[in-house]
RNA sequence: GUGGUUGUAGCUCAGUUGGUUAGAGCGCUGGAUUGUGGUUCCAGAGGUCGCCGGUUCGAACCCGGUCUUCCACCCCA
Protein backbone atom coordinates (compact mmCIF):
# COMPACT_ATOMS: atom_id res chain seq x y z
CA UNK A 1 0.00 0.00 0.00
CA UNK A 2 1.83 2.81 -1.36
CA UNK A 3 -0.18 5.61 0.18
CA UNK A 4 -2.51 5.73 2.71
CA UNK A 5 -6.71 5.65 1.36
CA UNK A 6 -9.05 8.19 2.11
CA UNK A 7 -12.57 9.35 1.46
CA UNK A 8 -13.60 12.98 0.20
CA UNK A 9 -14.03 15.49 2.88
CA UNK A 10 -17.32 15.89 4.71
CA UNK A 11 -18.28 12.09 3.83
CA UNK A 12 -18.21 9.06 6.19
CA UNK A 13 -17.70 5.61 5.96
CA UNK A 14 -19.95 3.58 8.48
CA UNK A 15 -19.36 0.65 10.82
CA UNK A 16 -21.64 -2.25 11.16
CA UNK A 17 -22.81 -1.13 14.92
CA UNK A 18 -23.32 2.68 13.28
CA UNK A 19 -25.53 1.23 10.53
CA UNK A 20 -27.32 -0.17 13.15
CA UNK A 21 -28.31 2.72 14.56
CA UNK A 22 -29.00 4.39 11.79
CA UNK A 23 -31.37 2.20 10.85
CA UNK A 24 -33.14 2.35 14.05
CA UNK A 25 -33.86 5.73 13.53
CA UNK A 26 -34.76 5.15 9.55
CA UNK A 27 -37.11 2.32 10.85
CA UNK A 28 -38.96 4.37 13.05
CA UNK A 29 -39.36 7.07 11.12
CA UNK A 30 -40.51 4.56 7.89
CA UNK A 31 -43.32 3.48 10.56
CA UNK A 32 -44.66 6.40 11.50
CA UNK A 33 -44.26 7.96 7.80
CA UNK A 34 -46.60 4.80 7.46
CA UNK A 35 -49.26 5.14 9.44
CA UNK A 36 -49.85 8.16 8.17
CA UNK A 37 -50.62 7.45 5.12
CA UNK A 38 -47.20 8.26 3.17
CA UNK A 39 -45.94 6.11 0.47
CA UNK A 40 -42.59 5.75 -0.61
CA UNK A 41 -40.97 6.88 -3.76
CA UNK A 42 -37.47 7.52 -4.85
CA UNK A 43 -35.96 9.73 -7.21
CA UNK A 44 -32.03 9.50 -8.59
CA UNK A 45 -29.18 10.94 -6.85
CA UNK A 46 -28.69 13.06 -10.00
CA UNK A 47 -30.66 15.44 -12.10
CA UNK A 48 -30.48 17.34 -15.29
CA UNK A 49 -28.52 21.08 -13.86
CA UNK A 50 -31.54 23.00 -15.00
CA UNK A 51 -33.88 20.77 -12.95
CA UNK A 52 -32.25 22.38 -9.36
CA UNK A 53 -30.47 25.33 -10.59
CA UNK A 54 -31.81 28.67 -9.79
CA UNK A 55 -34.01 26.76 -6.86
CA UNK A 56 -32.30 27.44 -4.08
CA UNK A 57 -31.28 30.66 -4.26
CA UNK A 58 -27.42 32.04 -5.55
CA UNK A 59 -26.33 31.05 -2.05
CA UNK A 60 -27.86 26.83 -3.22
CA UNK A 61 -25.98 27.35 -6.37
CA UNK A 62 -22.62 27.68 -5.42
CA UNK A 63 -23.57 24.30 -3.30
CA UNK A 64 -24.57 22.14 -5.62
CA UNK A 65 -22.46 19.36 -6.94
CA UNK A 66 -21.98 19.08 -10.55
CA UNK A 67 -21.17 16.49 -12.55
CA UNK A 68 -18.95 17.16 -15.57
CA UNK A 69 -20.16 15.79 -18.88
CA UNK A 70 -18.52 12.61 -20.39
CA UNK A 71 -15.97 12.12 -23.09
CA UNK A 72 -14.35 15.09 -24.52
CA UNK A 73 -16.00 17.80 -23.21
CA UNK A 74 -13.98 20.43 -22.66
CA UNK A 75 -12.76 20.10 -26.88
CA UNK A 76 -16.79 21.42 -27.32
CA UNK A 77 -16.57 24.63 -25.26
CA UNK A 78 -16.05 27.95 -27.92
CA UNK A 79 -13.18 29.64 -27.35
CA UNK A 80 -14.59 33.05 -26.16
CA UNK A 81 -15.91 31.08 -22.97
CA UNK A 82 -13.29 29.18 -22.67
CA UNK A 83 -10.76 32.18 -22.35
CA UNK A 84 -13.37 34.24 -20.54
CA UNK A 85 -11.91 31.90 -17.26
CA UNK A 86 -15.83 32.43 -15.95
CA UNK A 87 -16.88 29.70 -13.83
CA UNK A 88 -20.48 30.85 -14.35
CA UNK A 89 -20.57 30.99 -18.01
CA UNK A 90 -18.06 27.93 -18.68
CA UNK A 91 -20.41 25.49 -15.99
CA UNK A 92 -23.45 25.21 -18.18
CA UNK A 93 -21.23 24.10 -21.34
CA UNK A 94 -19.07 21.22 -19.63
CA UNK A 95 -21.97 20.09 -16.92
CA UNK A 96 -25.06 19.36 -17.43
CA UNK A 97 -26.40 16.88 -14.08
CA UNK A 98 -25.85 18.01 -11.06
CA UNK A 99 -26.35 15.54 -7.36
CA UNK A 100 -29.33 16.63 -6.07
CA UNK A 101 -29.62 18.99 -3.72
CA UNK A 102 -32.31 18.14 -1.22
CA UNK A 103 -35.28 15.92 -1.96
CA UNK A 104 -38.09 18.51 -2.31
CA UNK A 105 -37.31 19.54 -5.42
CA UNK A 106 -37.21 16.47 -6.96
CA UNK A 107 -40.55 15.56 -5.98
CA UNK A 108 -42.00 18.30 -7.53
CA UNK A 109 -40.43 17.83 -10.51
CA UNK A 110 -42.01 13.86 -9.91
CA UNK A 111 -45.60 15.38 -9.71
CA UNK A 112 -45.30 17.24 -12.48
CA UNK A 113 -44.01 14.51 -14.31
CA UNK A 114 -46.17 12.18 -13.41
CA UNK A 115 -49.25 14.28 -13.11
CA UNK A 116 -51.83 11.75 -15.09
CA UNK A 117 -50.29 8.61 -12.70
CA UNK A 118 -50.76 10.37 -9.36
CA UNK A 119 -54.09 9.92 -7.21
CA UNK A 120 -54.22 13.40 -5.14
CA UNK A 121 -53.89 14.00 -2.58
CA UNK A 122 -50.64 12.47 -3.03
CA UNK A 123 -48.62 11.78 0.09
CA UNK A 124 -45.32 10.44 -0.33
CA UNK A 125 -41.87 10.00 1.74
CA UNK A 126 -38.64 9.63 0.78
CA UNK A 127 -35.37 8.51 2.69
CA UNK A 128 -32.18 9.40 0.30
CA UNK A 129 -29.01 10.76 0.16
CA UNK A 130 -28.18 14.52 -0.54
CA UNK A 131 -25.38 16.26 -1.46
CA UNK A 132 -24.01 19.87 -0.80
CA UNK A 133 -21.05 21.46 -1.36
CA UNK A 134 -20.59 22.67 2.28
CA UNK A 135 -17.83 23.09 4.45
CA UNK A 136 -18.00 20.23 7.33
CA UNK A 137 -19.07 21.35 10.84
CA UNK A 138 -19.99 19.67 13.40
CA UNK A 139 -23.87 17.89 12.40
CA UNK A 140 -23.09 19.03 8.81
CA UNK A 141 -21.72 17.09 6.34
CA UNK A 142 -21.43 16.65 2.60
CA UNK A 143 -23.22 13.69 1.72
CA UNK A 144 -26.15 13.71 4.48
CA UNK A 145 -29.86 12.02 4.41
CA UNK A 146 -33.09 13.38 4.49
CA UNK A 147 -36.00 11.69 5.77
CA UNK A 148 -38.89 13.59 4.17
CA UNK A 149 -42.92 13.37 3.96
CA UNK A 150 -44.65 15.82 1.89
CA UNK A 151 -48.71 15.65 0.62
CA UNK A 152 -49.50 18.00 -2.43
CA UNK A 153 -52.76 18.75 -3.69
CA UNK A 154 -54.32 19.20 -0.10
CA UNK A 155 -54.73 22.83 0.87
CA UNK A 156 -56.27 21.97 4.04
CA UNK A 157 -55.03 23.30 6.60
CA UNK A 158 -55.43 19.38 8.66
CA UNK A 159 -52.12 18.76 6.50
CA UNK A 160 -50.09 20.94 9.02
CA UNK A 161 -51.50 19.69 12.09
CA UNK A 162 -50.48 16.08 11.21
CA UNK A 163 -47.31 16.95 10.72
CA UNK A 164 -47.18 18.24 14.24
CA UNK A 165 -48.35 14.97 15.50
CA UNK A 166 -46.33 13.15 13.20
CA UNK A 167 -43.01 15.33 14.64
CA UNK A 168 -44.78 14.01 18.04
CA UNK A 169 -45.04 10.46 17.48
CA UNK A 170 -41.32 10.20 15.32
CA UNK A 171 -39.51 11.69 18.47
CA UNK A 172 -41.35 10.24 21.49
CA UNK A 173 -41.07 7.09 19.66
CA UNK A 174 -37.05 7.45 19.88
CA UNK A 175 -37.12 8.52 23.29
CA UNK A 176 -36.35 11.94 22.56
CA UNK A 177 -38.35 13.93 24.67
CA UNK A 178 -38.59 17.79 25.01
CA UNK A 179 -38.39 18.48 21.33
CA UNK A 180 -39.43 22.07 20.23
CA UNK A 181 -41.30 22.37 17.19
CA UNK A 182 -41.19 25.82 16.44
CA UNK A 183 -44.23 27.28 13.80
CA UNK A 184 -44.22 30.52 11.60
CA UNK A 185 -46.33 31.50 8.72
CA UNK A 186 -44.67 32.81 5.86
CA UNK A 187 -47.68 35.37 5.42
CA UNK A 188 -47.10 36.61 8.90
CA UNK A 189 -43.77 37.48 7.89
CA UNK A 190 -45.03 38.94 4.10
CA UNK A 191 -47.86 41.13 5.97
CA UNK A 192 -44.68 42.54 8.67
CA UNK A 193 -42.14 43.52 5.52
CA UNK A 194 -45.74 45.08 4.16
CA UNK A 195 -46.83 47.13 7.12
CA UNK A 196 -43.14 48.54 7.83
CA UNK A 197 -42.44 48.74 3.87
CA UNK A 198 -39.65 47.00 3.55
CA UNK A 199 -41.57 44.71 0.72
CA UNK A 200 -39.43 44.27 -1.44
CA UNK A 201 -36.82 43.20 0.90
CA UNK A 202 -38.63 40.25 2.59
CA UNK A 203 -36.35 37.89 1.77
CA UNK A 204 -33.34 40.12 3.68
CA UNK A 205 -35.84 41.47 6.51
CA UNK A 206 -36.76 37.38 7.06
CA UNK A 207 -32.73 36.39 7.28
CA UNK A 208 -32.23 38.91 9.37
CA UNK A 209 -34.30 38.54 11.91
CA UNK A 210 -34.04 34.57 11.69
CA UNK A 211 -30.87 35.09 13.69
CA UNK A 212 -32.94 37.08 16.52
CA UNK A 213 -31.99 34.26 19.53
CA UNK A 214 -28.50 33.93 17.95
CA UNK A 215 -27.10 37.39 17.56
CA UNK A 216 -29.33 39.28 19.71
CA UNK A 217 -31.80 42.61 18.81
CA UNK A 218 -28.68 45.09 17.99
CA UNK A 219 -27.33 42.93 15.38
CA UNK A 220 -30.61 41.93 13.71
CA UNK A 221 -31.12 45.75 13.56
CA UNK A 222 -27.55 46.36 12.02
CA UNK A 223 -27.85 43.48 9.72
CA UNK A 224 -31.44 45.24 7.97
CA UNK A 225 -30.05 48.44 8.40
CA UNK A 226 -26.99 47.39 6.26
CA UNK A 227 -29.69 45.27 3.89
CA UNK A 228 -31.11 48.81 3.46
CA UNK A 229 -33.96 49.07 5.60
CA UNK A 230 -34.68 51.85 6.86
CA UNK A 231 -34.58 53.08 11.05
CA UNK A 232 -38.10 53.89 10.14
CA UNK A 233 -39.42 50.65 8.97
CA UNK A 234 -37.24 48.43 11.89
CA UNK A 235 -38.79 50.72 14.50
CA UNK A 236 -42.38 49.63 13.44
CA UNK A 237 -41.23 46.13 13.58
CA UNK A 238 -39.78 46.71 17.45
CA UNK A 239 -42.93 44.69 18.57
CA UNK A 240 -41.52 41.61 16.97
CA UNK A 241 -38.29 41.92 19.43
CA UNK A 242 -40.53 41.89 22.12
CA UNK A 243 -42.67 38.88 21.39
CA UNK A 244 -43.31 37.00 24.24
CA UNK A 245 -46.28 35.03 26.17
CA UNK A 246 -48.54 32.08 24.67
CA UNK A 247 -48.99 31.62 21.81
CA UNK A 248 -52.64 33.32 21.25
CA UNK A 249 -51.20 36.18 23.18
CA UNK A 250 -48.81 36.39 20.60
CA UNK A 251 -51.16 36.16 17.97
CA UNK A 252 -53.60 38.71 19.01
CA UNK A 253 -50.27 41.49 19.21
CA UNK A 254 -49.84 40.49 15.91
CA UNK A 255 -53.39 41.12 14.63
CA UNK A 256 -52.90 44.75 15.87
CA UNK A 257 -49.72 45.08 14.43
CA UNK A 258 -50.93 43.24 11.03
CA UNK A 259 -54.23 44.94 10.86
CA UNK A 260 -53.83 47.17 7.45
CA UNK A 261 -52.56 44.00 5.68
CA UNK A 262 -54.54 41.14 4.14
CA UNK A 263 -51.80 38.83 3.59
CA UNK A 264 -50.72 39.63 7.31
CA UNK A 265 -54.30 38.43 8.93
CA UNK A 266 -54.58 35.58 6.80
CA UNK A 267 -51.27 34.00 8.11
CA UNK A 268 -52.19 35.29 11.70
CA UNK A 269 -55.87 33.09 10.81
CA UNK A 270 -54.16 30.24 9.30
CA UNK A 271 -51.78 29.86 12.39
CA UNK A 272 -54.45 30.36 15.21
CA UNK A 273 -56.14 27.38 13.56
CA UNK A 274 -53.28 24.94 13.32
CA UNK A 275 -52.42 25.87 16.84
CA UNK A 276 -55.57 25.89 18.65
CA UNK A 277 -56.52 22.25 16.80
CA UNK A 278 -53.03 21.07 17.99
CA UNK A 279 -53.85 21.64 21.05
CA UNK A 280 -57.15 19.97 21.56
CA UNK A 281 -55.94 17.15 20.04
CA UNK A 282 -52.59 17.37 22.57
CA UNK A 283 -48.95 16.02 22.03
CA UNK A 284 -47.18 13.62 23.57
CA UNK A 285 -43.86 14.36 24.09
CA UNK A 286 -43.23 17.34 22.05
CA UNK A 287 -43.91 21.31 22.41
CA UNK A 288 -45.36 23.52 19.86
CA UNK A 289 -44.38 27.06 20.04
CA UNK A 290 -45.19 29.95 18.06
CA UNK A 291 -42.24 32.09 16.92
CA UNK A 292 -42.48 34.70 14.45
CA UNK A 293 -38.59 34.82 14.14
CA UNK A 294 -38.37 31.66 12.36
CA UNK A 295 -37.79 32.40 8.82
CA UNK A 296 -36.00 29.37 7.19
CA UNK A 297 -34.11 30.12 4.30
CA UNK A 298 -35.65 28.42 1.45
CA UNK A 299 -37.38 30.82 -1.06
CA UNK A 300 -40.20 28.78 -1.66
CA UNK A 301 -42.18 28.36 1.24
CA UNK A 302 -45.44 30.33 1.15
CA UNK A 303 -47.30 29.30 4.10
CA UNK A 304 -46.75 27.18 7.55
CA UNK A 305 -43.17 26.98 8.51
CA UNK A 306 -41.30 24.56 10.65
CA UNK A 307 -38.61 23.90 12.40
CA UNK A 308 -37.49 21.30 15.38
CA UNK A 309 -34.77 21.89 17.87
CA UNK A 310 -33.41 19.40 19.52
CA UNK A 311 -33.75 19.27 24.03
CA UNK A 312 -32.69 22.32 25.05
CA UNK A 313 -29.39 20.42 26.70
CA UNK A 314 -28.11 19.01 23.48
CA UNK A 315 -25.79 21.75 21.57
CA UNK A 316 -27.32 21.47 18.46
CA UNK A 317 -28.64 23.10 14.92
CA UNK A 318 -32.65 22.38 13.75
CA UNK A 319 -32.66 18.17 13.45
CA UNK A 320 -35.85 19.29 11.13
CA UNK A 321 -37.66 21.20 9.14
CA UNK A 322 -40.09 22.35 6.74
CA UNK A 323 -43.44 24.27 5.07
CA UNK A 324 -46.13 24.82 2.99
CA UNK A 325 -44.98 25.89 -0.63
CA UNK A 326 -48.09 26.95 -2.80
CA UNK A 327 -46.34 27.30 -6.16
CA UNK A 328 -43.32 24.87 -6.16
CA UNK A 329 -44.36 22.25 -8.91
CA UNK A 330 -45.15 25.75 -10.99
CA UNK A 331 -41.82 26.24 -11.48
CA UNK A 332 -42.31 23.27 -13.49
CA UNK A 333 -45.23 24.13 -15.31
CA UNK A 334 -47.68 22.59 -13.40
CA UNK A 335 -49.93 25.30 -11.56
CA UNK A 336 -52.00 25.42 -8.37
CA UNK A 337 -50.56 22.31 -6.53
CA UNK A 338 -50.52 23.20 -3.01
CA UNK A 339 -47.71 21.41 -1.33
CA UNK A 340 -46.74 21.12 2.31
CA UNK A 341 -43.95 18.59 3.81
CA UNK A 342 -41.17 17.80 6.38
CA UNK A 343 -37.96 16.38 6.88
CA UNK A 344 -36.19 14.89 9.26
CA UNK A 345 -32.45 15.24 9.99
CA UNK A 346 -31.40 11.78 10.35
CA UNK A 347 -27.35 12.35 11.00
CA UNK A 348 -28.29 15.28 13.73
CA UNK A 349 -31.03 13.16 15.37
CA UNK A 350 -28.13 9.97 15.49
CA UNK A 351 -26.13 12.80 17.40
CA UNK A 352 -28.29 13.79 19.53
CA UNK A 353 -29.44 10.31 20.42
CA UNK A 354 -25.46 9.30 20.89
CA UNK A 355 -25.29 12.27 22.72
CA UNK A 356 -28.28 11.41 25.30
CA UNK A 357 -27.33 7.66 25.54
CA UNK A 358 -30.78 6.77 23.57
CA UNK A 359 -30.16 3.89 21.43
CA UNK A 360 -31.81 0.57 22.47
CA UNK A 361 -29.26 -1.05 24.48
CA UNK A 362 -28.67 -4.27 22.41
CA UNK A 363 -29.06 -2.43 19.18
CA UNK A 364 -25.85 -3.53 18.68
CA UNK A 365 -26.17 -7.08 18.88
CA UNK A 366 -26.12 -8.67 15.54
CA UNK A 367 -25.95 -12.58 16.78
CA UNK A 368 -28.27 -14.27 18.71
CA UNK A 369 -26.43 -17.58 18.74
CA UNK A 370 -22.56 -18.44 18.14
CA UNK A 371 -22.03 -22.68 17.98
CA UNK A 372 -18.25 -22.96 18.83
CA UNK A 373 -16.02 -25.44 16.74
CA UNK A 374 -14.79 -28.90 17.57
CA UNK A 375 -13.71 -30.55 14.64
CA UNK A 376 -15.11 -32.28 11.81
CA UNK A 377 -17.38 -33.87 13.10
CA UNK A 378 -18.58 -32.02 15.77
CA UNK A 379 -18.98 -29.00 13.11
CA UNK A 380 -21.21 -30.70 11.20
CA UNK A 381 -23.39 -31.68 13.99
CA UNK A 382 -23.30 -28.04 14.83
CA UNK A 383 -24.25 -27.18 11.29
CA UNK A 384 -27.22 -28.92 11.30
CA UNK A 385 -28.00 -27.31 14.85
CA UNK A 386 -27.31 -23.91 13.38
CA UNK A 387 -29.35 -24.94 10.54
CA UNK A 388 -32.35 -25.41 12.82
CA UNK A 389 -32.09 -22.51 14.68
CA UNK A 390 -31.70 -20.22 11.54
CA UNK A 391 -35.29 -21.78 10.98
CA UNK A 392 -36.20 -20.97 14.02
CA UNK A 393 -35.72 -17.20 12.86
CA UNK A 394 -32.69 -17.03 14.97
CA UNK A 395 -29.34 -15.26 14.41
CA UNK A 396 -27.28 -17.84 14.80
CA UNK A 397 -23.31 -18.75 13.19
CA UNK A 398 -20.93 -21.62 13.46
CA UNK A 399 -17.58 -20.48 14.16
CA UNK A 400 -15.52 -21.66 10.91
CA UNK A 401 -12.49 -23.55 12.10
CA UNK A 402 -11.71 -25.48 15.56
CA UNK A 403 -10.13 -22.81 17.02
CA UNK A 404 -8.82 -22.73 20.46
CA UNK A 405 -11.96 -22.93 22.42
CA UNK A 406 -10.69 -19.47 24.56
CA UNK A 407 -9.77 -17.74 20.82
CA UNK A 408 -13.44 -18.57 20.15
CA UNK A 409 -15.13 -17.59 23.75
CA UNK A 410 -13.07 -14.41 23.01
CA UNK A 411 -14.70 -13.66 19.64
CA UNK A 412 -18.10 -14.57 20.91
CA UNK A 413 -17.59 -11.93 23.17
CA UNK A 414 -16.73 -9.27 21.31
CA UNK A 415 -19.24 -9.79 18.88
CA UNK A 416 -21.80 -9.56 22.22
CA UNK A 417 -23.34 -12.79 21.43
CA UNK A 418 -25.80 -13.20 24.17
CA UNK A 419 -25.37 -17.02 24.26
CA UNK A 420 -22.63 -19.10 23.17
CA UNK A 421 -23.94 -23.44 22.19
CA UNK A 422 -20.76 -25.93 22.84
CA UNK A 423 -21.20 -29.80 21.03
CA UNK A 424 -18.10 -31.24 21.26
CA UNK A 425 -17.10 -35.15 21.39
CA UNK A 426 -19.00 -35.69 24.83
CA UNK A 427 -22.76 -33.43 23.71
CA UNK A 428 -22.53 -35.70 20.95
CA UNK A 429 -22.29 -39.08 22.59
CA UNK A 430 -25.27 -37.61 25.47
CA UNK A 431 -27.02 -36.67 22.49
CA UNK A 432 -27.73 -32.98 23.67
CA UNK A 433 -25.78 -29.48 23.77
CA UNK A 434 -24.40 -27.16 26.15
CA UNK A 435 -25.81 -23.49 26.12
CA UNK A 436 -23.51 -20.84 28.07
CA UNK A 437 -25.39 -17.45 28.81
CA UNK A 438 -22.55 -14.87 28.24
CA UNK A 439 -24.03 -12.62 30.52
CA UNK A 440 -24.90 -14.60 33.82
CA UNK A 441 -22.24 -17.05 33.02
CA UNK A 442 -25.11 -19.74 33.87
CA UNK A 443 -24.95 -23.16 31.65
CA UNK A 444 -27.53 -25.47 30.29
CA UNK A 445 -27.80 -28.54 28.40
CA UNK A 446 -30.73 -29.37 26.40
CA UNK A 447 -31.35 -32.00 24.03
CA UNK A 448 -30.34 -32.49 20.22
CA UNK A 449 -34.01 -33.07 19.66
CA UNK A 450 -35.79 -30.31 21.59
CA UNK A 451 -34.08 -27.21 19.68
CA UNK A 452 -37.52 -25.95 19.40
CA UNK A 453 -37.44 -25.38 23.21
CA UNK A 454 -34.30 -23.63 23.27
CA UNK A 455 -35.25 -21.29 20.28
CA UNK A 456 -38.46 -20.29 22.44
CA UNK A 457 -36.54 -19.20 25.48
CA UNK A 458 -34.20 -17.21 23.42
CA UNK A 459 -36.74 -15.52 21.80
CA UNK A 460 -38.67 -15.28 25.09
CA UNK A 461 -35.39 -13.46 26.15
CA UNK A 462 -35.48 -10.53 24.05
C1' G B 1 -16.53 31.12 -0.58
C1' U B 2 -13.89 33.93 4.27
C1' G B 3 -11.12 33.48 8.99
C1' G B 4 -9.04 30.22 12.54
C1' U B 5 -7.70 25.18 14.27
C1' U B 6 -5.93 20.05 14.12
C1' G B 7 -2.82 15.83 12.24
C1' U B 8 2.72 11.29 16.14
C1' A B 9 1.26 3.08 16.78
C1' G B 10 -5.35 0.14 15.31
C1' C B 11 -7.56 4.05 19.21
C1' U B 12 -6.75 8.23 22.89
C1' C B 13 -2.70 11.14 23.53
C1' A B 14 2.77 12.57 25.65
C1' G B 15 7.24 14.21 23.23
C1' U B 16 12.08 19.57 26.72
C1' U B 17 15.79 25.62 23.39
C1' G B 18 15.99 21.79 16.94
C1' G B 19 20.46 16.85 18.91
C1' U B 20 22.04 9.69 18.83
C1' U B 21 17.73 4.33 18.82
C1' A B 22 10.18 8.67 19.02
C1' G B 23 7.13 7.01 24.23
C1' A B 24 2.57 5.78 27.49
C1' G B 25 -2.33 3.83 28.29
C1' C B 26 -5.91 1.03 25.85
C1' G B 27 -6.35 -2.50 21.93
C1' C B 28 -3.85 -6.56 19.12
C1' U B 29 -0.83 -11.43 19.00
C1' G B 30 1.25 -15.39 21.93
C1' G B 31 1.79 -17.66 26.81
C1' A B 32 0.19 -18.72 32.19
C1' U B 33 -4.90 -22.09 30.83
C1' U B 34 -5.00 -29.20 25.45
C1' G B 35 -13.41 -27.58 26.83
C1' U B 36 -14.89 -21.69 28.90
C1' G B 37 -15.06 -15.03 27.43
C1' G B 38 -15.46 -10.49 30.37
C1' U B 39 -10.67 -9.86 35.85
C1' U B 40 -5.22 -10.73 36.65
C1' C B 41 0.08 -11.73 35.40
C1' C B 42 4.21 -12.37 31.69
C1' A B 43 6.20 -11.71 26.79
C1' G B 44 5.89 -9.81 21.79
C1' A B 45 4.52 -7.32 17.30
C1' G B 46 3.22 -2.61 15.56
C1' G B 47 5.25 4.30 13.48
C1' U B 48 7.87 7.29 6.02
C1' C B 49 5.74 11.71 13.14
C1' G B 50 -0.69 13.59 7.15
C1' C B 51 1.80 14.67 2.31
C1' C B 52 5.33 17.77 -0.74
C1' G B 53 9.11 21.23 -0.57
C1' G B 54 12.48 24.76 2.15
C1' U B 55 15.96 26.43 6.29
C1' U B 56 19.91 23.70 9.06
C1' C B 57 25.83 19.94 10.18
C1' G B 58 21.15 17.89 12.08
C1' A B 59 13.74 18.65 11.78
C1' A B 60 8.14 15.15 14.92
C1' C B 61 9.68 20.28 16.52
C1' C B 62 11.20 26.18 12.51
C1' C B 63 9.19 28.22 7.46
C1' G B 64 6.00 27.72 2.84
C1' G B 65 2.41 24.92 0.16
C1' U B 66 -1.25 21.10 0.08
C1' C B 67 -4.78 17.60 2.03
C1' U B 68 -7.55 16.40 6.41
C1' U B 69 -10.19 17.41 11.29
C1' C B 70 -12.86 20.55 14.20
C1' C B 71 -14.75 25.67 15.08
C1' A B 72 -16.77 30.54 13.69
C1' C B 73 -19.01 33.23 9.44
C1' C B 74 -22.19 32.60 4.96
C1' C B 75 -25.91 29.21 4.46
C1' C B 76 -28.34 25.03 6.16
C1' A B 77 -30.51 19.07 7.87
Amino acid sequence: MAQKPSIPKGTRDFSPAEVAKRNHIIQTIKKHFETFGFQPIETPSFENSETLMGKYGDEGDRLIFKILNSGDFISKVDDVTYSSKNSASLTPKISEKALRYDLTVPFARYVVMHQNEIDFPFKRYQIQPVWRADRPQKGRFREFYQCDADVVGADSLLQEVEFVQLYDAVFTDLGLKGTTIKINNRKILSGIAEVIGAKHLLVDFTVALDKLDKIGEDKVKAEMLEKGISENAISKAQPLFEMSGSASEQLERLKDILVASEVGMKGVSELNEIITTVDKLGLQSATLQLDVTLARGLNYYTGAIFEVAAPEDVQMGSIGGGGRYDDLTGIFGLKDVSGVGISFGLDRIYLVLEELGLFPENIETSLDVLCLNFGKNEGFAALKLITELRKEGLRADLYPTDAKVQKQFKYADKRGVPYVILLGEQELLDGNFVVKNMKTGDQKAYGLDTVHQFAEAVKSDF
